[in-house]
DNA sequence: AATTTTTCTGCAGCTTTTTGCAGTATTTTA
DNA sequence: TAAAATACTGCAAAAAGCTGCAGAAAAATT
């Protein structure tokens, strides 16, 4: 195998992937974890990807196109993802809902973690397929155009059919006495059915959405098992939270 | 052998493969590996290919985000597209396949049509979300890793229930004969089940995947409304498909 | 047709690049 | 802070590249 043909290789896997372990491409390209180490220290000079701990990101974060603010926000969500993988255990059935914090916690999760996941958010399905021991199942209907997600009967019925273990709900505004909400009538009765096709609900959000409210609510805080903030758990802003019988992490 | 000679062949060849092993060129021109270098040496100061250490890739070697390898059959699946989009009308329902010609056949509808399209593939959903006018609806199910497409049960019955005007189905290999097949079972079940939902089913294949067989078959020629290839219809190579009932463009 | 000139080709010896490994240092994670 | 994972360094073997040369092939000339 060409040096060339390799480095072509783990472009487009950084690109289609925005991050890459070095085993992982060194078992993929057959050569040792050296060389590999090696064409990425090449790749990086050049200004092609950016070399990190242990593998490679991608440039260009982003294939799905997302709004602007996502950048000033990342960092964020990569506290929220970092805390919330924690709660997946191997051999999990999960079921993902739609959002940027969502795609983050992908990216935290380890290449190694056996996993069923559910999911009705096109780019959530697409990055999990990166994912070498994850069987992807997407829940199909109409797709709402903005948030790239699966709404409408045939997903809300797919949904009464099945029990995950946990449900991760991406960002909505969240009241400790309103509940979560949001705006799009038919995300909420998506994000209702998915919590009632769960054993255990668990809501990433940004401190930013924190006692907001929109026009339709989705359920009450008691109805969420734990809610995970890049705050820490101790923090004023989420005292109100505090007394609810609901983990914040 | 004649250098200029050997100049072509290797030029083919790395147009070809996008890159060859100067050892391979060599046993296959039967000469030194000496003068395939120098061969090499010159076609790279010509700027007709890059050389590299242990053989040359193509200069259009570039990374194409879904298709693992054939990037230089864009032009051919470009020209397929622009025929097969002409057998679109407004306000019809479609139903797309996953592979690369369907994608290409999405960046030629134009973005004034009203349409509905069922799909079963993720990235050919997600392109269509950036079509304004054009209802998507995925066809949930089991993701398959490599083809990034919705299979098994779930998928299948789906498509029982729908009744679509055109199906358009990606690259298959296709015979004469033997009509339409695929190495992968579970594809083989959907395409099947694709066709049934249809009332015109619409081949989109390079010339490639003519007269070749795969160990399961889809369906006979005879199914299929409108084979659509790269090549003129009066071609040769499609002779065997004209006595056919089958329309070529 | 014979001869001279030029170009091409394969080979041998030498240089450079690539690659995996072992040992050591550094970073990450719990 | 200790254990585990990852990174770096130098090294040696293998592979590939380069150069000069002599004979072969092709082209040009007589």
């Amino acid at each position: 195998m060409l040096k060339e043909e390799r480095h072509q290789i783990i472009l487009r896997k950084v690109l289609l992937h925005n991050r890459v372990l070095l085993g992982d491409l060194a078992e993929h390209l057959n050569v040792s974890v050296d060389t590999v180490r090696r064409d990425v220290k090449e790749l990086d000079r050049s200004g092609k990807l950016k070399k990190v701990h242990g593998g490679a990101v991608s440039l260009e974060y982003k294939f799905f196109p997302y709004d602007e603010q996502e950048f000033y926000l990342h960092t964020k969500k990569k506290a929220i993802a970092r805390k919330a993988v924690k709660l997946i255990k191997n051999n999990q059935v999960l079921l993902i809902g739609g959002g940027t914090t969502s795609l983050e916690l992908i990216n935290e999760i380890s290449p190694k973690l056996k996993l069923t996941v559910f999911t009705p958010s096109l780019p959530v399905a697409w990055k999990l397929t990166s994912l070498p021991n994850i069987e992807v199942i997407f829940i199909g209907g109409k797709i709402s155009r903005d948030s790239q997600v699966s709404v409408g009967g045939s997903a809300l019925r797919f949904l009464s059919d099945i029990k995950v273990d946990i449900c991760f709900l991406g960002t909505g505004n969240i009241d400790a006495s309103f509940g979560i909400s949001e705006m799009d009538w038919e995300i909420v009765q998506l994000k209702k059915a998915m919590i009632d096709a769960s054993k255990k609900t668990v809501l990433l959000t940004i401190s930013e959405k924190l006692n907001s409210t929109q026009s339709y609510k989705i359920c009450d805080i008691s109805q969420l098992d734990t809610l995970v903030t890049e705050l820490k758990p101790d923090s004023d802003i989420l005292k109100d939270y505090k007394n609810q019988k609901i983990d914040i992490l």
